[in-house]
DNA sequence: ATTATCTATAGATCTATAGATAATGC
DNA sequence: ATTATCTATAGATCTATAGATAATGC
């Protein structure tokens, strides 16, 4: 019950600073915040460990490279809204329209409370890299579900001239709209963004009413 | 009217590859396609030089360091469509639908054609930095311009929901789209991605139809 | 004994500068 | 004389490994 703060195993730090997250915890916020902020050749193992307060070295006994560093952050940012999609997709009382309309407000939300902003880090140039497919395997399953629930939702006009993939892209790419907003200081609001999704789809305003039981 | 490569001025390179540009603009074009592939800090002065036949401190002859062929590379994916934009608004001939979808048309056009996938640049962390705040304030010129023709031609519910500045934001990240749709390899039409700039206002298919002369 | 840190450093870069050199221009 | 390259290198990193050390756990 005393809320006296647990002495740690192992050799205390240099530095004092005392901090609730587990080191590895500590690691990931400090390194995606300097990820997004400058980008991953250009931040050093050596900055990611001052802003935690450790030595440069010590970061290797909680991961075996920087890569591996990135490789978490860029999973955590993808892999719940995969999961959601995937519940979506097996409910089968739910509307195209209505599913995309959740889906989209749900993935705007999380991007909007994640932490730094971390969303930013599919751009980095490095995510492309072999090292990452796993990530961006999981990326195209996230559009690929957008574009299926976009495609059944949008009228026939333009059905006909989007392909799946495409119409995936622009709406993934729509959502994430809320990241350079974001970035300048917007207020978010995750329902506006998932209208205008339904709208690219071709609704009219009494479509996204009725899709989204207003 | 001899088509006999003209001798160059200076020491020749190491190793002959003749060429037609200029050694400015080969080192521009090689910088554009490692900085979209691999990102700025970790393209390296070196592999720059490398991909056109130099050495590395060769560059140092056209450009002062690394950071000012990144300046000019930013400067090359925005002026033009700033300036587009400024021609338009100084027509008042025309409705603001109209406008924005030219513009649209034209910047995605503009953002397909450029060497290399060229419009990502402004991705980079690094684009952040105030070395480069030139191309920034270019770029809020550019979404302030389409914010002011999409506010313009919006229907009043979405006017009542949207600042300038977030339509803006908003239509260009659209446009935008045509960035990683090219990287996937997908066609591109610029009409479709105009069409869908004036759905996100709010207008439908006639009034589209209506704005664009069709 | 186990854990989580530390110190020290090897080896591999990377940017930018100094000064030499091999062409053309006049 | 001017131009555009070259060679050589200083100085400053940066990542990752080796091995020591200072806690707690049992």
């Amino acid at each position: 019950m005393s809320t006296t703060p647990r002495a740690r195993v192992g050799r205390p730090r240099a530095t004092a600073g005392s901090t609730q997250l587990a080191p590895r915890d500590e690691i990931l916020d400090a390194a995606a915040a300097l990820f997004v902020e400058n980008g991953f050749a250009a931040t050093t193992t050596r900055a990611i460990a001052e802003r935690i307060g450790i030595r440069q070295a010590s970061l290797y006994y909680h991961f075996a490279g920087k890569d591996d560093i990135l490789v978490e952050l860029l999973e955590r940012t993808v892999r719940p809204s995969v999961e959601f999609a995937k519940t979506l997709r097996e409910d089968p009382s739910l509307a195209s329209a209505a599913a995309l309309h959740m889906l989209a407000v749900r993935d705007v939300e999380t991007l909007a409370a994640a932490p730094h902003n971390i969303g930013t880090l599919y751009l980095l140039p490095e995510a492309n890299r072999d090292r990452f497919d796993g990530f961006r395997a999981s990326r195209r399953e996230l559009r690929d579900a957008y574009g299926a629930f976009a495609m059944d939702a949008a009228t026939d006009a333009l059905r006909a001239t989007w392909t799946l993939a495409e119409l995936g892209a622009a709406i993934i790419h729509l959502v994430e709209i809320v990241i350079p907003l974001r970035r300048e200081g917007e207020m978010i609001d995750a329902v506006r963004i998932a209208d205008a999704c339904l709208r690219l789809c071709g609704l009219d305003d009494a479509a996204i009413a009725a899709a989204t039981g207003r």
